[in-house]
DNA sequence: AGCCATTTGTTCGTATGTATG
DNA sequence: TCATACATACGAACAAATGGC
């Protein structure tokens, strides 16, 4: 049993009041002082609880106003946008992939918008096909910038995916996602192996460095056997460690 | 112009010696007692700028080992769960709500696991139907444990939605989430006017309090005209203000 | 409208504990 | 073993914002 670290106790004895009601949205909890008189030890101990409290969404503070505890609306939760090549091993499958066709090219219009490129700028296109057991698992279809990412014309991309590729070559600061379902093209279908009236579920991943898009992927994913789980964005709710 | 604030200073500073690529992932960081004599303050404030780039998933930090940059696998974002209700009216659209069934009920097994519920204990079912200019936009179908809920025994849903009604009377301390498409049945299929071949995008939201199920939802949507999107979970890295 | 006490926000310097290479 | 670098905490001081008189 590791020693108590105060103001991780602090934080948690605080967080039970709120989430067991005993302090209310709207309510405006004790100061700081008062808090630190209560648990015996500084303000800034007592500070450091509430600042996690914050980034947590649960309280807002104020100069002079104080501390309010805020009303859940509880709508936000944390996705971990899932990596083909790992879940499909980490359900104990073998993990295939193959690379359908690369070429450089003029990008579509939506395409070029997203990257910020006048026409006649140049980018690559990958298509390829991950494989869970030899059964068609996920069609990835990617542009990538090659004025950003210049070092994309020396790449074949015939035994690394893009994704891999890019995850360890290039740099990002945002990344965007959509989450939809489709109705597939024929050449979907085909490569899926999909049901008749089967949709696809898409995930389309967009990333940036500064201003300057990196790559738009569409993951196309048989729908029948393709979902997306969220946690609770409140961490050290249920883990106490990244303090 | 704001005045400079140390601690968010060096976070930044930081954050652009990593994304720039100057300091790439893998690398250890000059230590804490270097960084305070580099800009000029105190170790604790160094410390805490740290303390949010870890919180940020950037870096690591060991005792003995300092502190080291981290690939960005990069999979993390956050969503916001919409709330049918205000994506319409933000939307421009007329909101419509129309109460479908409410009964009590044994709920069928998924439910009950997910409750913790013995066989025969009851729980509340309620269906509804979200318009958007009179256009079918999202069928509700959710079971609320009436244990953990007594007060939904009172509830009729006629003109308040259970979605709206949880959120004021019910605090929770944890949510997770599903999305998944799905074939639909047949009485979704006429509910939603959906077209003949298409799918419905599925939202699951489960709710606790401690240990005890509150609610779970099945939130079906016609897949043609929804979408879910992410955006960052790095709040600072657009938005200095969340310190 | 303006003053002012209150409350949070930031930083300092110091001290000590703890994991670890 | 042991020096190292992070981790926590203290107490003090001043700055900045703001709600209420």
């Amino acid at each position: 049993m590791p020693i108590m670290i105060k103001h991780r106790a602090i934080r948690d004895a605080l967080l039970g009041r709120i989430v067991s009601g005993e302090w209310a949205p709207g309510r405006v909890i004790p100061g700081e002082v008062d808090l630190a008189r209560e648990f015996g030890c500084t303000r800034a101990t007592v500070a450091r609880a509430l600042r996690e409290l914050v980034a947590a969404g649960l309280v807002e503070r104020r100069r002079r106003g104080g501390t309010r505890v805020l009303g859940r609306s509880g709508r936000d939760a944390v996705v971990t946008i899932p990596i083909v090549r790992e879940e499909i091993e980490a359900a104990g499958h073998a993990y295939g992939y193959e690379r359908l066709t690369v070429r450089e090219a003029d990008p579509p219009e939506p395409i070029r918008q997203a990257f910020g490129l006048r026409p006649g700028a140049a980018a690559v296109h990958v298509a390829c096909l991950h494989r869970a057991d030899g059964r068609p698992a996920q069609v990835e279809d990617r542009w990538i910038n090659a004025a950003a990412v210049p070092a994309v014309r020396t790449q074949d991309f015939r035994t690394v995916s893009p994704n891999e590729w890019l995850v360890r070559a290039v740099p990002y600061t945002r990344a965007r996602h959509e989450f939809r379902a489709e109705r597939p093209t024929d050449r979907l279908r085909g490569l899926l192996d999909l049901a008749p009236d089967e949709w696809v579920f898409v995930v389309e991943r967009r990333t940036w460095r500064e201003d300057a898009g990196i790559t738009v992927a569409h993951l196309y994913n048989p729908a029948d056997r393709f979902r997306i789980t969220t946690r609770d964005p409140v961490a050290f709710g249920v883990d106490p460690g990244a303090g």
